[in-house]
DNA sequence: TTGAAAGCGGTACCAG
DNA sequence: CTGGTACCGCTTTCAA
């Protein structure tokens, strides 16, 4: 079904079916409702590569995540469509699973689509691929990676901020040996993360500290719990890279006889809804997912004289104390033994 | 960036270059080379909509799911995510968020993108939109709407097995107070689901039921089992439409001093990975959303003859046992004291 | 092996 | 108020 076979129904041209299905007005009522008529008989829908193309706009934003399956990613791509689907916007996701390679088909396919804006969650960036966004007419949110530059909004996390938070309080509830589970340790800004916890356990006296890494998951939660009980270490706090993974982690405490908080504290990070649901409820440094949507669309719709997009955007997680952190148990715990 | 600037600074056609870029076989390796080069210098990526215009294929999927914060719908979308990323397709989906306005907007904006197949999986389907979407050259998977027809795939979930399969297992448990926590009764699949549970809670003597509607949420789920305790009701098993929602019933039940399943039994649905990790994991029927989302990857993709596309599927839910359930406690359960 | 040119399905400008 | 028409950027014959 083309609009001409909609004009000819209607015999008018494709000029005028055209503007009769772009509301602009100037046409005759007759021939307006011949058209809609011919239209709706014929269960006409526009082209919408055609259109595109020929209006040169495009009324569709970009978003490339790492793992949609984790719901900090899903909570900001729900909150971006939410407010695009209000303002007559689309918005197409591409999930990378944390795979370069999948990110680098993802960025052409998204520049490829002449986007009114893209969106990069990622932790696997790599230099080059931001170089050659920048260098593309195309309006971007980073987060959590690149810098700011024309045309380019950085949404910056004070990662370290959440993590101090969560070390002092842990450290004020007597805490003395501390895990950090992550994932992808071999990407830069996860890397970082785990960096972050070693460095900020080197500023309390007494502590000792371990990591474990496997996979954004709460299955990968819950092995990299079970290696942690395998060692020999007996963490009395494990934090977790995210509330996700903390899930496992909690999972498999109790599958193996210990309490949580009793015997071990857990935290989680991002404060994702299921934080609040999950028994014990996360401890877990907040990052306001709704905000950050708001804030990558309208970065990309704000009408803000041209160039001051270029902007950093910083966000600093509060601590939320829940269920799943307490007092440390010096005594030890004996493992098995609920 | 267009491709005649690329062919201008190789010093070809468009169409030779065009060919370089499709790897179409026939260009001498020095001209192929000085065309790379070109697309390379100038980061040249084509415009995917006059590409699609031109030619006439379109190797983009479409999905329309009711709530994408549902692990269920969200797991269907990953799954055929992946076997299309895996097979060069891309796949674009649509929330609705059970509005059908938002429906019939996903539905017009899918039609207008000429897919290569579009999987509808919501709750909210009107008839009339079916008509529209099986008036349309497009290839079509339903989910638990619609019927077979010409290029449409049917997937019908036996939805009452797995049901039945949990009553009778709570009635062999002793359980004989039932309640059925649901969301949004006002439309006709969800609505239904409650009716399977009032038919066959009828088919088990001495059962008392009721049920109670909420949102597709743990929130939701929340909410429902504070007002069922809130009821002088007091069900000895709650069954949940769905996981999600059982996430946030079980939460409350244990704010409210309750045990579960000391007290009280809960059951889920689908099967979602998270079952497996809450506390206490969950008792629900499996719903093999990988399996769907290979079905509806092959639905589009597969080779078969035209027109035998034309089928129905058949999904029967298995139970699955877990933690949430257990032997019904007649004596009572005392209300805030755990 | 390469180029010219005819579309693909619309939009929007220019006349009438 | 309506029609003619020149593109939008790329693919694909058809000839050369």
């Amino acid at each position: 079904m083309t609009l001409e076979e909609v004009a000819k129904r209607a015999r008018v041209s494709t000029a005028t079916a055209s503007r009769v299905l772009n509301n602009i007005d100037v046409v005759s009522e007759a021939t307006r409702k011949r058209v809609l008529q011919a239209a709706s008989e014929l269960r006409y829908h526009p082209n919408v590569y055609a259109r595109t193309l020929a209006g040169g706009k495009n009324r569709t934003l970009g978003m490339i995540v790492s793992n949609i399956g984790n719901p900090f990613f899903l909570d900001i791509f729900r909150s971006l469509e939410d407010l695009a689907a209000q303002n007559g916007y689309e918005v197409v996701v591409e999930n990378t699973d944390y795979d370069p390679e999948r990110l680098v088909a993802a960025v052409r396919s998204m520049i490829g689509r002449r986007l009114a804006g893209l969106a990069v969650v990622v932790s696997e960036m790599e230099p080059y691929l931001i170089e050659e966004l920048a260098a593309q007419a195309l309006p971007i949110v980073f987060y959590d990676v690149g810098r700011p530059a024309h045309n380019i909004t950085n949404i910056r996390v004070r990662y370290e901020k959440g993590v101090q938070r969560g070390v002092e309080y842990l450290y004020s509830l007597g805490h003395r040996r501390m895990a950090f589970v992550g994932h992808h340790a071999a990407l830069g800004p996860l890397r970082e993360r785990e960096a972050t916890f070693l460095r900020t356990i080197g500023d309390f006296a007494g502590v000792e500290a371990t990591t474990v890494t496997s996979s954004d998951s709460p299955s990968g939660g819950r092995q990299a719990a079970h290696e942690l009980l395998e060692s020999n270490f007996a963490p009395t706090a494990i934090l977790c890279v995210n509330d996700f993974m903390a899930i496992g982690v909690i999972r498999e405490l109790r599958d193996q006889g210990l309490r949580v908080p009793e015997d071990v504290s857990v935290t989680g990070y991002d404060n994702i809804d299921l934080a609040e649901f999950v028994v014990p409820s996360l401890t877990t440094a907040n990052i306001p997912r709704r905000r950050i949507g708001q804030i990558v669309f309208e970065a990309f719709t704000g009408k803000e004289p041209r160039g001051s997009a270029e902007q950093e955007i910083l966000i600093v997680p509060e601590l939320v104390v829940r269920e799943s952190t307490g007092p440390a148990n010096h005594g030890g715990h004996a493992k098995g033994v609920a």
